[in-house]
DNA sequence: TGATTGACCAACT
DNA sequence: CAGTTGGCCAATC
């Protein structure tokens, strides 16, 4: 594990990230402790399309549930349909019911 | 190599 | 109560 990047570290937290379930940039910064900032997390999720294996970085939005970095994924709505077809309903840009579909590395894994 | 920026967050004004 | 500032650390300009 600690011969990993930060980034791979988020990478591989947010593989696990189990299905219909979200979680958010603070917690998964949170978990890797003081390696990394909330930024750091969403810079890796930048760079997660350079990453070989899938990173599911739609399941991954900010600390009140809001799909700040929807336009990164090639389009506006590509995020918000993706977590809707597991099952998380979302209202403008943000996730309904957010703390029942909240997954906490810390606290889960 | 210094300055700027970024899918954030919390504190301060 | 809304807007600003600082901090976090790495990558890009």
């Amino acid at each position: 594990m600690s011969d990993l990047s930060f980034f791979e570290k988020v990478y591989a937290v947010v593989r696990q990230i189990p299905y219909g379930r979200v979680t958010s940039y603070r917690a998964i910064a949170r978990y890797l402790g003081s390696e990394g900032s909330a930024r750091m997390v969403g810079w890796a999720m930048n760079h997660s399309h350079t990453a070989t294996l899938d990173v599911p970085a739609h399941r991954v939005v900010n600390r009140i549930g809001m799909l700040t970095g929807k336009h990164h994924f090639g389009g506006p709505h590509v995020m918000q349909q993706l977590l809707e077809s597991e099952g998380i309903e979302i209202i403008d840009d943000q996730i309904v019911h957010f703390e029942e579909h909240f997954w906490d590395p810390a606290r889960e894994l």
